[in-house]
DNA sequence: TCTCCACCGGAATGCTTGGATG
DNA sequence: CATCCAAGCATTCCGGTGGAGA
């Protein structure tokens, strides 16, 4: 069933991309300058999830690999590294100049500093997901540094400039912008059938199923993978030597499943029992969340920290909240919908 | 239409943790 | 071993927002 299971990973980069010719171009060219010594342009990606944003900075960069011999890259998630002090850590970490900075003890600046005093091969940082970013203006020292080309990731354009602060929009305003739209089902269709012909063994999923698995992922190449990934996980733990119509279906909400088990893995105890609270009811006043979280722990946390609980369940989507001011409710996040 | 107030989330402050340093 | 420092988390305070109800 499985031949590569490498293939079916999201965080795979195939040596062909699909249907996104004109957006490497556009970061391709954006980066062009660094083939003559230069720095690259500043680069913005914007467009919804599963998009191909990563995975295009990913491909491009490799094909500059080809071209440059001696190129640093290092690829930060702002969503992990969400402070000044790892993002500019992990910068310095693809350049392996952190061995003696320590987490604790050490001045921020001092950071910053090591990477201005760099004067190695050009280096190429991919930020994903720079919205999540607590300070932006550690973009604008980025931007200062010479030889550091950005490619920075986003959902939304307008979201994202609105967080800058005036000095650092002045300065991005003028980079590369370049829009990713959702795929559609035929390019959907061409990205799974790349992945099946590499990572599965020949004749176990028609085009049908394809379409199915394609229909279910809405656009998200992301999601669409995962789901050809769990199936084929079922079908081979199963000893089936294709896959049906009802594995797959099975498997679409499975996918889903996975991605919000591992958010909920994350949680502390704390905010998994403000999260069950809302699992389980038929949504619920902040209010009456916070009482019955009371009611429900030894030694609770005040309101204000279970209002940050709740803003990080929502930002991982696992609840959802409907309403601005007096009439918020808080509902469980339906995996199906 | 006006006022009230539940709710949101920013900012300042304090406590704990844990490695570095003398 | 005592001290220092910054991260990370919680708490306190509070101004802004926008439905609900008069």
């Amino acid at each position: 069933m499985i031949q590569d299971a490498r293939v079916l990973q999201d965080e795979f980069i195939p040596s062909e991309v699909q249907h996104r010719d004109a957006e490497v171009n556009e970061l391709t060219n954006a980066l062009s300058p660094i083939t003559h010594g230069r720095s690259g342009d500043t680069t913005f990606l914007f467009g919804p999830s599963g998009a191909g944003k990563t995975c295009i900075s990913r491909f491009a960069v490799e094909r500059l690999r080809e071209e440059v011999l001696t190129l640093n890259v290092q690829y930060v998630n702002c969503w992990e590294d969400y402070s000044r002090f790892r993002t500019l850590y992990r910068i310095l970490d693809g350049i392996n100049e952190t061995l003696d900075i320590h987490r604790q003890s050490t001045p921020h600046d001092v950071l910053l500093d090591r990477l201005r005093e760099y004067d190695g091969a050009p280096y190429v940082i991919i930020l994903d997901e720079v919205d999540q970013l607590d300070e932006t203006d550690v973009l604008y020292d980025l931007y200062r540094i010479p030889d550091l080309t950005m490619i920075l990731i986003a959902n939304r354009e307008e979201e994202l400039f609105a967080e800058f602060d005036s000095r650092v929009r002045s300065r991005l305003t003028s980079s590369t912008r370049v829009h990713f739209d959702s795929y559609h089902l035929d390019e959907l269709m061409a990205i799974l059938e790349d992945r099946v012909r590499w990572g599965l063994e020949s004749g176990v999923i028609d085009d049908d199923r394809l379409v199915q698995i394609a229909d279910a992922a809405a656009g998200d190449a992301r999601v669409a993978i995962g789901i050809l990934r769990r199936a084929a996980e079922r079908a081979q733990e199963a000893g089936a030597n294709e896959l049906t119509e009802t594995t797959i279906s099975e498997a679409i909400p499975e996918a889903r499943e996975s991605v919000r088990q591992r958010n909920i893995d994350q949680l502390t105890p704390d905010q998994r029992a403000v999260y069950e609270i809302i699992r389980d009811s038929d949504g619920l006043a902040p209010k009456a969340v916070y009482e019955r979280y009371r009611d429900r722990v030894e030694d609770p946390r005040t309101m204000r920290t279970v209002r940050k609980y709740l803003s990080k369940l929502s930002h991982y989507n696992l609840v959802d909240a409907s309403g601005t001011s007096r009439d918020r409710v808080y509902h469980a996040d339906d995996p199906l919908s």
